[in-house]
DNA sequence: GTGTACCGATACGGCCGAGTACCGGTACAC
DNA sequence: GTGTACCGGTACTCGGCCGTATCGGTACAC
């Protein structure tokens, strides 16, 4: 019976109820999400995003109930991991990879996260996107990194340091903008990695 | 002449433009800044700092032009140095103090950071007043706590990880919060400063 | 070919906050 | 004692956005 037939025009655009195609659905996301990082949360508005979409207000209001339900499910929709399948061997070349790799996504991210610092405090449901989306699974990634390090022997099972570095890179990545202006780059991160991360861990 | 005789009913009531005294001035800024950090600094209204002061809005708009100017006036107002006055004669000593130290003002500060994360980004007065504010005084206390470790010998000249210890202090202290929804307190941070900074560093 | 239901556009009600204007009270200045 | 100027209160204008309602067009279903 071949439910789902696939032998239309373009590509997939059989049975659905609702006319809004996947991609058109990341434009919204794409779209309140830059507004987001323009504007900060307050001051994105339905119509901005409408307007900038080309759609109606109506439009987003049949999809998503309120605002924060609506950038709640972009957040989730932009759930990437940046960098995980990062496995070279080394814990010391993990590392570094990682950090070059999060100086490249470093400034739309930290603008995000910048963004939503606050509504995150009253939203649940915000901040658990939030956490889903840009926190976990970079945090998990660096965690399974520093695991195959212990398992390899780098670094000794529970070294103190370990339950730090997460926090420490998500950290210095975060701040830097603060101390002095400007985006954390892939070399600023590289060498934070060699001066600290891997001394702290005695791999240096 | 006595131009400023202090003979007044209570202390400093004397010859003045303004009926607004500076110990009710700081009533005023601490309220607003109290509402950045429960409401985030686009919630704040001057009408709600107006109401919890028992002033009138005329009142404030008197003495500020705007609502930006009056939270960047809370914020100079705000300054002050936590951890200045630390010197222990031992940079390991001066970085767990001041760990602690930090502890004990996160939770007020990272929040009044969180809130005015992106406006910050917006308003150039603003982004001067917070960096005056909470920023720049600790970050240059911490900065001679290194000179003077170096100084004495402690840590070589140009040691690499010396660039990044303000940054990395302050980064931990402003994720924890994102990462596991609770603010860094004294334990957290004097444990970090021994299991990352000072190895980094090369004291212990 | 007819029906259905979603899309985009627009208009609307309601709410709220920034600033402003005005007004009576009052405390200090001289 | 008189003047002055600031304070607190209130009322107001203006603008902006949320969320809803309505309407014509249109594309797919059957």
């Amino acid at each position: 019976m071949t439910s789902q037939a696939a032998d239309g025009p373009d590509t997939v655009v059989a049975s659905r109820r609702s006319k809004i195609t996947p991609e058109r659905e990341r434009e919204f996301f794409d779209a309140v999400l830059e507004q987001i990082r323009e504007c900060g949360y307050d001051s994105v508005t339905m119509e901005g995003v409408a307007a900038t979409t080309r759609c109606s207000k109506s439009t987003l209001y049949r999809q998503w109930k309120t605002k924060p339900q609506f950038v709640a499910a972009a957040l989730r929709a932009s759930r990437r991991v940046r960098f995980a399948g990062i496995d070279t061997g080394s814990l010391a070349q993990d590392l570094r990879q990682a950090a070059r790799a999060a100086g490249d996504w470093s400034g739309k991210d930290t603008r995000l996260l910048q963004a939503l610092g606050h509504a995150v405090t009253s939203d649940q449901e915000l901040a658990q996107a939030l956490r889903e989306a840009l926190v976990h699974p970079e945090i998990a990634a660096l965690e399974e990194m520093l695991d195959r390090g212990v398992a390899r022997g780098e670094v000794p099972a529970g070294h103190p340091a370990l339950e730090y570095i997460p926090a420490m890179m998500f950290g210095v990545l975060r701040v830097r903008p603060v101390l002095n202006g400007q985006y954390a780059d892939a070399d600023y991160l590289v060498r934070f990695v060699e001066a600290v991360v891997l001394p702290a861990l005695g791999l240096s």
